[in-house]
RNA sequence: GGUGGGGUUCCCGAGUGGCCAAAGGGAUCAGACUGUAAAUCUGACGCGUAAGCUUCGGUGGUUCGAAUCCACCUCCCACCA
């Protein structure tokens, strides 16, 4: 068995990512050696997006650190719906959907944790092996008796929906937090899980399950919650005017993914680097010093773009990125060679095909959802805020055709300052 | 089952017969300034070049005219049973 790094805490907890911990020094204590914890993901989509990706990494800081990590794959409480701190009662999706949703996130999960490997390979679990043949009375019976209503209700994460004027919770949701709970004592009785880590919102399940062991099992359990990811300017972590950023590259392209990172605040990169990489904080430090030291652009933002595209996307993943990035950003655009832009359509730069022998820049605007509507797309080239192949155009009745194509062939288009399109002809 | 309150443009939320494509805020987008940052300022933010067209849970009605009034339906919430 790996040694087992007992510097474990304090690394998380300089890189700011313990919220909460039950029994801290006792949580310490037991870390001295190999244990097993895991952390739940719920099938709400088909792919997981960013804001899993902290406990993500917490899961891998564990296993580097010589842990086992199990990563949960909420094949039931995905079926129910985790109502903590949700404004709103949940659309119920159906078991088929959930399920092939279950499949991708196993896959992605594993990506970032590690297996075949030594005696704290992560394993991926599903909850519904252990739920989906209880039947109710013995649920109630065995599970529901440990559980009082005066205490659930007493939880903050439900409480905004019981009390609030307009919203309520339904039974069902109300229920999620016995069955996370009973998942907690499962693995605990399965597999010596003693450790649940969860996003800061998971505190009222996390220790209903700590609590539930106990008393099914006798079990000493432990729980540590993370940091909600908050942006210093208030806005959602994750989202961008494309929508949400997720794991999945056939969701969200290697290079949007890096985009993302790049276009990181000041007043958050350093907090990010923390979260989302595997630096040492020595490293980390050092950043810090000669950004602040230096004029203009920093440098952790490119640092920070690159580690978490990489972790997540591989080494190929960023080149792809990288490549697309510089040509874009910092290259001209009429010096790029036919193989190029090849490249880049093979790299996924947005891009698609004219069709059509010539096009009305307003048209090809919409076409290539540069523009929502032609009206939008008059406006945005009126605000000089669209250019053809690096050269700005405000010519409403400008058209695009292959003579005036790059190698007779591509198109670049640019919105804004960092929307671009290629398209082919 | 009863009573009461609700469903407005991405979100929150005004609007109770014409002046409403619909206040205000948020989010978002563009321009200027920059560092593919923040802050700030300016502008846009249903569709349409425009005339105009289509929106305010649904369907029908009243009216010259409805998001606003009426009927029915539907969904949500609270309280009571």
């Amino acid at each position: 068995m790996s040694a087992v790094d007992t510097n474990l805490l304090a690394d998380l907890e300089m890189r700011g990512l313990i919220n909460q911990m039950t029994s801290p020094e006792e949580l310490a204590q037991h870390l001295q050696e190999s244990r097993t914890l895991y952390c739940g993901f719920d099938p709400t989509a088909d792919s997981l997006h960013i804001g899993s990706l902290v406990p993500l990494l917490v899961l891998r800081r564990f296993q580097e650190a010589g842990h086992k990590p199990l990563a949960l794959v909420g094949g039931a409480t995905g079926m129910i719906g985790d109502p903590s701190f949700k404004a709103q009662e949940r659309k119920l999706n159906d078991e088929e959907t959930i399920n092939g949703w279950v499949e991708k996130l196993k896959h992605q999960v594993s990506a970032l944790i590690k297996f075949n490997d030594q005696p704290n390979s992560a394993e991926v679990v599903n909850n519904y092996d252990w739920t989906h043949n209880v039947d109710v009375l013995t649920f109630l019976r065995d599970i529901g008796k440990h559980f009082s209503v005066n205490q659930m209700i007493q939880k903050e994460s439900v409480k905004q929906r019981i009390d609030r004027e307009g919203e309520g919770i339904s039974f069902t949701e109300f229920t999620y937090m016995i069955l996370q709970a009973y998942d907690f004592s499962e693995l605990y009785n399965q597999q010596a899980c003693t450790l649940q880590i969860g996003g800061s919102d998971q505190w009222g399940n996390i220790t209903a399950g700590t609590e539930l062991s106990r008393r099914r099992y006798r079990g000493q359990v432990f729980g540590l919650t993370l940091p909600l990811v908050t942006k210093a300017d208030g806005t959602k972590f994750g989202k961008t005017e494309s929508g949400t950023i997720w794991l999945d590259a056939s969701k969200t392209s290697q290079y949007a993914f890096y985009q993302f990172w790049i276009n990181t605040a000041d007043a958050d990169v350093y907090k990010f680097l923390r979260y989302f990489t595997f630096l040492s904080e020595a490293e980390m430090l050092a950043i810090e010093e000669r950004d602040k030291a230096a004029q203009g652009r920093p440098e952790a933002q490119s640092v920070l773009a690159r580690e978490v595209t990489q972790l997540v996307h591989g080494e190929a993943g960023l080149q792809a990125a990288l490549r697309i990035s510089e040509a874009l950003f910092s290259g001209d655009l009429a010096q790029l060679t036919d193989a190029d832009l090849e490249q880049l359509y093979q790299d996924g730069m947005p891009a698609s095909e004219a069709g059509a022998e010539s096009l009305a820049l307003v048209e090809a605007l919409v076409k290539t959802g540069l523009a929502k509507s032609n009206k939008m797309a008059r406006e945005f080239i009126g605000n000089g805020a669209v250019s053809i192949n690096g050269e700005k155009c405000v010519d409403l009745e400008a058209s695009l055709a292959p003579v005036s194509a790059l190698h007779g062939c591509y198109h670049v288009l640019k919105r804004g300052k960092k929307l671009f399109h290629l398209l082919r002809w």
